[in-house]
DNA sequence: TGTACATCAGTGAACGCGCGTTCACTGATGTAC
DNA sequence: TGTACATCAGTGAACGCGCGTTCACTGATGTAC
């Protein structure tokens, strides 16, 4: 390998180094308490030089959000891959459930993309794919079973279809029929899948709610229903 | 009216100048960005004149929470009871949009209790009954249904009820049968609200909700359909 | 292979800022006799 | 009604802290001839 290979990769491990670091802060203390002076501190380095690596906190923000996206769609992909392509119901119980599984394991990531924005901070065009990858698998599993047959894109009609940014549904592989409603049924069961995770992760259901994985698993169960997955 | 009389009412109308300058300030630049210092300097008042009113950061944080709860709620409430009281689909539609509304209009207020809660705070008990506000106001109108015979609550057997906190259901006049899941389902629905909400302010249906508004009322009517109540 | 130069990583001090909270204090306002 | 005392609101200085970012610098590493 040559001198310059070498280089390079000694700055691609030293700037893992330094966003292992972050999420470690992240995770233990939330995006608030996070900075770069702390970061540099664990790493043992000078605060100044976390600069040869990334030109603003921002950028080291922008980089914990993609990495967060990642991991949550990363999560939710795997545990619905490993279920029976046919049984539609399994592959959506799994994906939600992964959702929820990876948000408890990672509260402050999780609030990271999914609470409330980072004050001052503007969400550069590299955070718009990753934040996507959940919405999109739920409804790949919903695609799959219209093109399988087992489930009807035109039970529950109206127009609800044209509210959403022309193109969407197909970019999903959902049918874009005027007078459907089952691309904004779905894009309504992401937003309640995401509803019921934050509920439970920010207190709002502690007084209410007893036991909540079983409720989150009978709420999810409903969601499927309502979008026309056949009983598992 | 007496000496101490009027100090005491000098005494809260500066209490109330302080909440105020410090929600005018929640309202422009969020949550994070709140100081006693900065509130203060609004007031042209010392910054350690404002432990005269509240004991810590902390006492005014708990003081903003509980007002945009009620500010919510009572928005909530005032819709809902404006409307026919036996006209269930009518309650619920403007309740849920009054909800949209204020979130709307107080994005940052929205977020102190609705977004990610503020690190290192603990929410006292006094939070409590006015966070319960919206949720029990949808909670009235599917017991209204149900009294009135429109709602059927053994619509949608199971369980669910069962991972509810015991005793919830009837604290908001819903039946507590077992084998029912009214309770469990206008808690979802409650929480499905939210994740509404949630993902257009904080811009996760961004590029994909074209028209929100009436991408939000379609959803409205769909929640309200899954609780029973009857069509509009 | 050796040498002169250029690039790069990392340092440590500094700038300027804002924060929450404490404290001894000064006047003004209220209370008891 | 007048006076002595107690309570209270508000001040301004200070403590100690941490932050993001800049800058001139020192060595080390790589490159060109």
């Amino acid at each position: 390998m040559s001198a310059a290979g070498v280089r390079a990769r000694v700055r691609a491990e030293l700037t893992r180094e330094i966003t292992d670091a972050a999420r470690r802060q992240l995770a233990s203390d939330g995006a608030a308490a996070l900075s770069l002076r702390a970061v540099a501190r664990e790493l043992g380095m000078a605060s100044s030089a976390v600069y040869r690596y990334f030109p603003s906190r921002d950028d080291l923000l922008t980089t914990l959000i993609v990495d967060a996206y990642d991991a949550l769609g990363a999560a939710a992909e795997q545990a619905e891959g490993a279920v029976d392509r046919a049984d539609l119901r399994a592959r959506w119980r799994a994906g939600c459930r992964a959702v929820r599984g990876w948000a408890l394991a990672h509260p402050h990531e999780y609030a990271l993309v999914y609470g409330t924005p980072v004050p001052g901070y503007a969400a550069p065009a590299s955070t718009v794919a990753p934040a996507g990858r959940v919405g999109e698998l739920l409804c790949r599993i919903v695609a799959d079973g219209i093109a399988a047959g087992s489930v009807d894109p035109a039970a529950d009609p109206g127009d609800a279809d044209s509210t959403l940014v022309p193109g969407v549904a197909e970019r999903v592989g959902l049918p874009a029929d005027p007078g459907s409603s089952i691309a904004a049924r779905a894009v309504q069961a992401w937003s309640g899948l995401f509803g019921l995770v934050n509920f439970e992760l920010f207190g709002h259901t502690h007084n209410v709610v007893a036991d909540h994985a079983r409720f989150f698993d009978d709420a999810v169960d409903r969601l499927g229903t309502q979008l026309g997955l056949p009983p598992g």
